[in-house]
DNA sequence: CTTTAAGTAACCACGAAGATTACATCTGTC
DNA sequence: GACAGATGTAATCTTCGTGGTTACTTAAAG
């Protein structure tokens, strides 16, 4: 959902656009839509106003913003769960797996989002462009 | 738990383990462990008997099983899940971006695999005696 | 035939994420 | 200053995935 807002925001190249516009084209409720960019605000990848005519819109260029950047923006949980239960101390190996699970997860995690900003938003907008015989540059 | 299950058979060097001494290890239920053995036997990384005196054990050598397969035995879903509800077709974003994310996506799943690929089951319990200084090789 | 352990179905509990409603707040315009 | 249009935000509900629990069936070994 992330991309797919910054996606349209990028699209419509500077102009501000309002969360019932995106909430629109992500099929969604405005609220959900303002929500995210909630968060997109906090990474400073957005910039919002306010009042009569305002809305959102990128605070950078497309070519300067990354996948990576947008994972991190959003997802603010790890992907692999700690378990919820400590396993079992008495165990030798419950003991110590935790732990050790933990540094491997993470590195598979910033392997993940290496590969993530290889990709430009800008990237993102050439392959939505090239991929759908998309006529008619503003419409909703 | 899949890479706990796996690294306790691994502790016990080919002898059979029972669903409930697993349970007790990762402190959950038989049945939780005995459904994710299921997983892990279909993928061939453990091999299961009924009986007296059986249970599960390796059927290869911690060596020659890596966590990306372990990851992949386990995790039938995608990471990236796809939006429950479909974009708004009449926006000329949300008509392609979905299947343009999805190829991004699986690329950096693919990545995530990779790193977990180079290591081990064996690297992990080389891990898991260097870290904690548990003594008792078959205590549980 | 009894014992032991896996296979399996059914149901519950919990948490995460999105959807929805309602209301407060800000901003530019008249 | 009032109003209109937009965001900020809280509260609630639904849905779904995962794990936990109980209970029962099936298979293997003595």
């Amino acid at each position: 959902m992330a991309v797919h807002v910054l996606a349209v925001l990028a699209y419509k190249e500077g102009d501000r656009v309002t969360s019932a516009f995106l909430a629109a084209s992500v099929n969604t409720n405005p609220v959900v839509i303002r929500r995210l960019l909630l968060s997109l605000q906090k990474s400073r990848l957005v910039e919002t106003c306010k009042g009569v005519g305002s809305g959102s819109r990128l605070s950078r260029s497309p070519r300067r913003i990354n996948l990576a950047e947008i994972y991190r923006a959003v997802e603010d949980t790890e992907s692999f769960a700690t378990p919820a239960r400590k396993p079992n101390a008495a165990c030798p190996v419950g003991h110590c797996i935790t732990e050790t699970l933990f540094r491997l997860f993470a590195s598979a995690q910033s392997a993940m989002e290496k590969d993530l900003a290889k990709t430009s938003l800008a990237d993102v907008m050439d392959a939505v462009k090239a991929s759908g015989v998309c006529s008619g540059k503003k419409a909703a």
